[in-house]
RNA sequence: GGGGUUGUAGCUCAACUGGACAGAGCGACGGUUUCCUAAACCGUAGGUUCCGGGUUCGAUUCCCGGCAGCCCCA
């Protein structure tokens, strides 16, 4: 069975995932939101002093009529200061309205105790430009300055061929990545190969025995899960001699035979080369490929520590840490017969990057099946004293036909298969409109990388083609769609001689599409740091979602390049604050935008 | 047996962590193209948020008890 971090079904899944637990992040800088935040904030200690108003925030309205923003605090501070909900509101609504730099242009008390804002049209310009002067970041804050984090993801198993049930990890890691990344934190993208583990004897005999020389010259991956299917097959033969075979060479490879570990070495860099292969599609690239072998001679150390404190003991000839006080059973670090498993494995690689990289932070990304295994490990690193802040994010596993993913199922789609359907869709709709295969790929990658950030990283996905590759509604291709007609309405404009102004035309007002188009995009900021501190690409995905609707239907009832000064000039400069927004927020969800579709 | 997780429109999913009338896409029905890309836009229909209690001014969200599916451990 494999070795690395899919244990499960021999076809593995996807590395590890999972919801992560919910960030506590240290919010530091505030955007824009912030700053409101901020003003009622001093509001509320105005009107009652002395009180903890930490938790008051502002928040954009749910619903245009009900203002700009809102703030729905009021009514949990009434019963302590032992007022009516909307006396309470009432008085920070006064102290609001007579602070000297109040931004807020109307202050309403609504429903039980709401207090429905709305924003200056000074305030909403100084805001835009100051993001539209901000090219690079777009107001993301750059909390991580200085920090560091290793993301642990995609991470297959060596020696067979990637396939859908290794998107998500793969896709939901990488946009993590770039999330963090966009935040300033340094990050370490490592790639867990499953690269060591009883699989490799019957490989070795198998590459020996069931390939012709032809296929030994020419090694692939695929030639690698041909040699393995025969062998393990023959390994289940009633005399057993085959199976003892496998055993002896594994044994061998474990002693560091050279022949053996020659092989091994060779199976590996024939997988990676596959991977990267993948990856180079995909758009991924990691910092390192440390597979658990790279681990392996760390491990003895590990459990003579743990049984020197004492944290485990032996127990039917295994040597297992107890976890039961914690809800957690009992956690196997060395096997009856020597081995080793998962739990020391992860052990002996938290301490090398610790020792490596001292990273603030080390996340896995892997399926859910792994919940278990990653509360085990984390709670006896805790114990081992660990420094780094742990995080399993869970995954719902990919199944297909409702059943998982597996050779025995007979339902493996190979990633490969995946991306070139995904290509060729896309290049039937692109064509005919003069597009190329470059531009077919960006689309349908894109369209296959977007059905799954799009949802919550833990909910399960049955896939189906018609979902990974939709290319219209809530889709990649209508994000990439949007981007490419922004883009030509720019060019457009700069054919005509307009150019993108400032804001100021805000100032005295705005159509009320274009409002609430300007309200969205200052939440960017916003939604980058929740999709960071969820764990979840999803919330970023929405977001873009929701703004490129917003867009669409601006552009559509909206005159932009017809529309009167100073209007033009405003719009195209909101415009094109759309176009860097969406463009920003594509990437870091790894997907491409094309400016001309 | 223990633990985890999920349950929201016909289908696939949201709902910014307790707020106002639960929102999108697909599918269905109807409309928009001498007009900045129709992969778009506008509209109609569609809900006991699995069931029952509890906490709260207020629950899809938190707590307890069930039911159902999936997963993990022994």
């Amino acid at each position: 069975m494999a070795a690395a971090r899919f244990n499960g079904n021999a076809c593995g899944g996807s590395g590890r995932s999972g919801k992560a637990g919910r960030a506590h992040a240290a919010t530091t800088g505030k955007t824009r939101s912030m700053t409101l935040s901020d003003t009622i904030r001093a509001a509320f200690e105005a009107a009652f002093p002395g009180g903890d108003f930490s938790a008051v925030r502002v928040v954009p309205a749910t619903d245009p009529k009900f203002g700009d923003y809102q703030c729905n605090d009021a009514l949990k501070y009434a019963k302590q200061a032992g007022l009516k909900p909307r006396e309470a509101a009432q008085r920070v609504a006064d102290a609001l309205t007579g602070m000297p730099d109040n931004p807020f242009s109307g202050v309403e008390i609504a429903g039980p105790g709401f207090l429905n804002l709305t924003i200056g049209g000074k305030w909403l310009a100084e805001r835009l430009g100051a993001l539209a002067a901000d090219p690079v970041d777009l107001g993301i804050e750059q909390s991580g300055r200085g920090k560091r984090i290793v993301i642990d993801y995609s991470s297959p198993n060596a020696a067979k061929q990637m396939h859908i049930g290794h998107i998500r990890s793969t896709v939901i890691g990488n946009a993590i990545d770039r999330i963090f990344r966009s935040l300033g934190y340094d990050v370490v993208a490592d790639n867990h190969l499953g690269d060591w583990g009883t699989q490799f004897g019957i490989l070795i005999k198998g590459y020996r025995e069931c390939l012709t020389d032809a296929e030994r010259e020419n090694l692939t991956v695929a030639n690698l899960e041909k040699c393995y299917v025969l062998s393990a097959a023959r390994a289940k033969e009633e005399s057993g001699e085959w199976k003892e075979e496998c055993r002896r060479e594994l044994v061998k490879l474990q002693q560091g035979d050279e022949e053996n570990l020659a092989l091994w070495r060779k199976f590996i860099d024939i997988s990676i080369g596959e991977f990267e292969r993948m990856y180079r599609r995909l758009g991924v690239k990691f910092d390192t490929y440390r597979g658990e072998s790279y681990y392996n001679a760390k491990m003895p150390a590990v459990v003579e520590r743990l049984v020197a404190l004492g944290l485990a003991v032996e127990s039917e000839g295994a040597l297992v840490v107890k976890l039961e006080d914690e809800g957690l059973g009992v956690a196997i670090v060395r096997k009856s017969d020597g081995g080793y498993n998962y739990t020391t494995s992860d052990l002996a690689c938290v301490e090398d990057r610790v020792a490596e990289y001292d990273p603030e932070r080390i996340i896995y990304v892997t399926d859910d099946r792994q919940q278990l295994h990653f509360k085990q490990f984390f709670s006896i690193s805790a114990k081992l004293g660990c420094r780094a802040r742990l995080v399993h994010v869970p995954f719902g596993l990919m199944s297909y036909q409702g059943k998982a993913i597996s050779t025995r199922e007979g339902n493996l789609i190979k990633l490969d298969e995946l991306l070139e359907e995904a290509v060729k869709r896309s290049m039937e709709i692109v064509a005919p409109r003069g597009g190329d295969e470059r531009l077919a790929a960006q689309i349908g990658i894109g369209a296959v990388k977007y059905a799954d950030l799009s949802h919550d990283p833990g909910t399960a996905i049955d896939f189906t083609w018609e979902k990974a590759l939709a290319l219209e509604g809530n889709s990649g291709p209508y994000l990439q769609y949007a981007y490419a007609r922004v883009c030509s309405l720019l060019s457009k404009a700069k054919e005509a001689g307009a150019a993108p102004g400032d804001f100021v035309a805000f100032a005295s007002g705005a159509a009320a599409a274009e409002k609430r188009l300007a309200l969205q995009l200052l939440e960017f900021p916003g939604a980058v740091r929740r999709a960071a501190e969820a764990y979840k690409p999803s919330v970023l995905a929405d977001y873009l979602y929701q703004t490129s609707q917003l867009y669409s239907s601006f552009y559509q009832n909206t005159p932009v390049l017809k529309s009167e000064e100073p209007a033009r000039s405003s719009r195209l400069a909101l415009c094109a604050l759309f176009g860097a927004i969406l463009r920003k927020g594509l990437g870091l969800l790894g997907i491409e935008t094309p400016e001309r579709i």
